[in-house]
RNA sequence: GCCCAUGUAGCUCAGUUGGCAGAGCACGUCCUUGGUAAGGACGAGGUCAGCAGUUCGAUCCUGCUCAUGGGCUCCA
């Protein structure tokens, strides 16, 4: 017989008779690592345990700990998913399910729409089917042949899948009476599916298109225990306490109102200082690199919108008014007032480029799904600034905002991920300074090494963009920082300046946020630090607390002196015990709690109690001023 | 906008298969003056999201509206 050589990881090899399988190579070597292997890689293609060698390999096997042994079991997972619901809902047709990060889904057609009571239901059926242990088998077959086999079926998405596929041939997966299109690999039975929770139920359009049917989602996670399972559901509720919608309440900083209105942020006290900390840094930080401030209105005239092409394309998200007899429209975006302001004088090369600033609030209409605490609102203020400069100077400009953007993202010690995104269907401009704008993008980011991802089609209306994304507690991902390069609006707004040679020359539109909108930004700072803010962003930087009535007057001396000093500073001088009021502190999150009970009188001094717990030795008020300013000088 | 779920005191949540609405925390008064994460007693607090319908009677059943949550689509 035929003899192949298998290579392994360790460096070791062995040979086999032609057409073993996987199986029988476990079975063969002496693995005394007790290791449950689920699948193989064979010269880096994944395949399944039952795929049988035809020639000298490397062969690597897949345990169910790693991560791509996970993405098999969920993805076989979903598949049980499929037949329970197949099995429970006669009628039902089958549509696609994929794994994603941490899980899986199965998108399903069904008349009647499913309730979490049927999920509990799904869930056992699920388990049944795996504790029958019933084999995953792979088979290949011809495309029309799958096409006979799911029209049977009636399994018409499958048919619509398939009949866009070119190849010749297509491999299903079969389990018991159910079968499935699918590249594989799969598990080699369902009993290898140790640990699976369905998550939550959801509505899908069909290929994610929101003119198409609306399915019916069901998502459900998978993990190679029970112990990894529940700690990753465990996990899932630790992040729930980080929600800022959840500390936004706890910790007093903002609310939101029915009556009010959807999407419209209220900020209290607290909430608006941590804003107003945030603004003087960033107006700070844009003065340090040539910014100017600038300002515009609220309402602009309809018609400048419609030379624009906001009107054309931005309409559903504005909202307008009218004023004796004249239309206008509410700003959803800060450039025009900003390109205003640079027609109105003659510009020359040698002003250029010029960049204005403005904390603008704009008003988008956003439909009601979509809306999300701090994350997603209806009015928002954007750290906006639009850079205006020559053609040549585009690229060091657009180099000076990545840096902008690390050297601030830094700051906050953000983990981020950048998307490149092309031209949409709706947009304006010719295709070759769309063509222009994304190359010269492209080149900034490759020229730097900046690793990014390509969006194809989600650009602006009026040109491509860079976009900076970071993500909430619960690892969504939410756009923050934004470039955007502009050949079309100068040209529509003919904007000029005189060139060197005396001649009129059209200079290009930078437009970008740094932080993004306020809004979204303090949403995702509230998650990232769990709302224990470092003290240069703190709200209330320290409370002063007495620990008896007796210690009130010095301790009203203490919280004067510290207030007159621009610390941001609480008291609670409540007739309470000192447990109460530091538990009370401690979960309000505020970096220092400064005690005053007879010992501090005496000494004319303050014991300071940091949020983690640790106590400062005693220290003269004083002291303690220049220990706070010269963290927040840090940004610690 | 679409699918599913939810909406009870300031907050977190019980509850009534249709018959006067409940707890803890917070709040108020009093007692207590206590040294690093919850001292005690008493009290006040509700159009059960809103509007309509069914019913002798609706917080509960039906419909619509609004809002919130998880997704889809769309975006900072």
């Amino acid at each position: 017989m035929e003899k192949i050589t298998v290579k392994f990881p360790d460096g070791s090899s062995s040979t086999f008779s032609k057409n073993t399988t996987l199986f029988q190579i476990v079975k063969s070597i002496d693995d005394d690592s007790g290791k449950d292997y689920i699948a193989g890689k064979v010269n880096e293609k994944l395949v399944d345990m039952s795929f049988p060698l035809l020639e000298d390999a490397n062969l690597e096997f897949i345990t169910p700990d790693s991560e791509m042994g996970l993405d098999i079991i969920r993805h076989s997972a979903s598949h049980v998913m499929a037949q329970a619901v197949k099995k429970l809902y006669k009628g039902v047709k089958i549509t696609i399910g994929p794994t994603i990060d941490n899980g899986f889904y199965y998108d399903f057609d069904y008349e009647e729409n499913f309730s979490p009571q049927d999920i509990a239901g799904i869930e056992s059926k699920m388990q049944e089917i795996i504790d029958q242990n019933i084999p995953i088998t792979r088979r290949e077959l011809p495309r029309e042949e799958a096409i006979e086999i799911f029209k049977n079926q009636v399994e018409t998405y499958k048919v619509e899948l398939l009949e866009e596929i070119s190849d010749e041939f297509v491999s299903v997966y079969i389990q018991d009476d159910f079968m499935d299109l699918c590249r594989g690999p799969h598990l080699p039975s369902t009993g290898k599916i140790k640990a699976f929770r369905l998550t939550s139920l959801a509505g899908a359009y069909w290929r994610g298109d929101e003119k198409n049917k609306m399915l019916q989602r069901i998502y459900g996670t998978a993990f190679s225990d029970t112990k990894t399972l529940e700690d990753y559901l465990q996990r899932l509720e630790d992040a729930k306490r980080r929600d800022h919608r959840k500390l936004g309440k706890s910790l007093d900083l903002f609310s939101i109102h029915e009556d009010a209105g959807a999407g419209l942020v209220i900020y209290h006290p607290k909430g608006a200082m941590l804003r107003s900390i945030l603004e003087d840094f960033e107006k700070k930080e844009h003065l340090k690199r040539g910014y100017q401030l600038v300002r515009g209105p609220h309402l602009l005239k309809l018609d400048l919108w419609e030379k624009s092409g906001h009107f054309e394309n931005y309409r559903e998200n504005m909202y307008f008014t009218e004023i004796e007899g004249q239309k206008y429209g509410i700003k959803p975006m800060n450039c025009l007032a900003h390109m205003l302001v640079y027609k109105s004088r003659i510009r020359s090369y040698r002003e250029l480029p010029q960049r204005y600033f403005e904390l603008g609030t704009v008003h988008r209409h956003e439909k009601s799904g979509v809306l999300h605490g701090l994350l997603r609102v209806r009015e928002f203020t954007q750290d906006d600034a639009h850079i205006l400069c020559t053609p040549d100077q585009l690229e060091q400009e657009i180099k000076g905002v990545i840096d902008f953007i690390e050297d601030v993202m830094k700051i906050f010690k953000f983990e981020y991920e950048m998307e490149l995104s092309t031209r949409p269907e709706k947009s304006i401009g010719d295709d070759s300074v769309w063509e222009k704008a994304t190359s010269i993008l492209r080149q900034v980011m490759d020229k730097n090494r900046i690793p990014y991802i390509i969006k194809e089609g989600e650009g602006a209306f009026y040109g491509p963009k860079i976009d900076v994304k970071l993500k909430d507690a619960l690892d969504r991902k939410w756009q923050c920082a934004t470039i955007q390069c502009d050949f079309v609006l100068p040209e529509r707004f003919d904007l000029t300046f005189i060139n060197s040679n005396g001649t009129k020359e059209r200079p290009v539109m930078l437009h970008r946020v740094i932080l993004g909108a306020m809004e979204r930004f303090i949403g995702v700072l509230i998650e990232h630090y769990g709302g224990a803010f470092p003290t240069w962003l703190a709200p209330v930087q320290a409370i002063v607390l007495t620990v008896t009535d007796r210690n009130m007057g010095f301790a009203e001396e203490v919280y004067n002196q510290l207030i007159g000093s621009l610390l941001r500073i609480e008291k609670d001088f409540r007739n309470e015990k000192l447990g109460l009021k530091i538990r009370e502190a401690q979960l309000q999150k505020i970096p220092y709690m400064l005690i005053i009970g007879d010992r501090e009188v005496n000494d004319g001094v303050i014991s300071a109690r940091v949020r983690s717990g640790e106590k400062l030795k005693s220290m003269k008020i004083n002291e303690f001023i220049s220990l706070v300013q010269e963290e927040s000088q840090n940004r610690g």
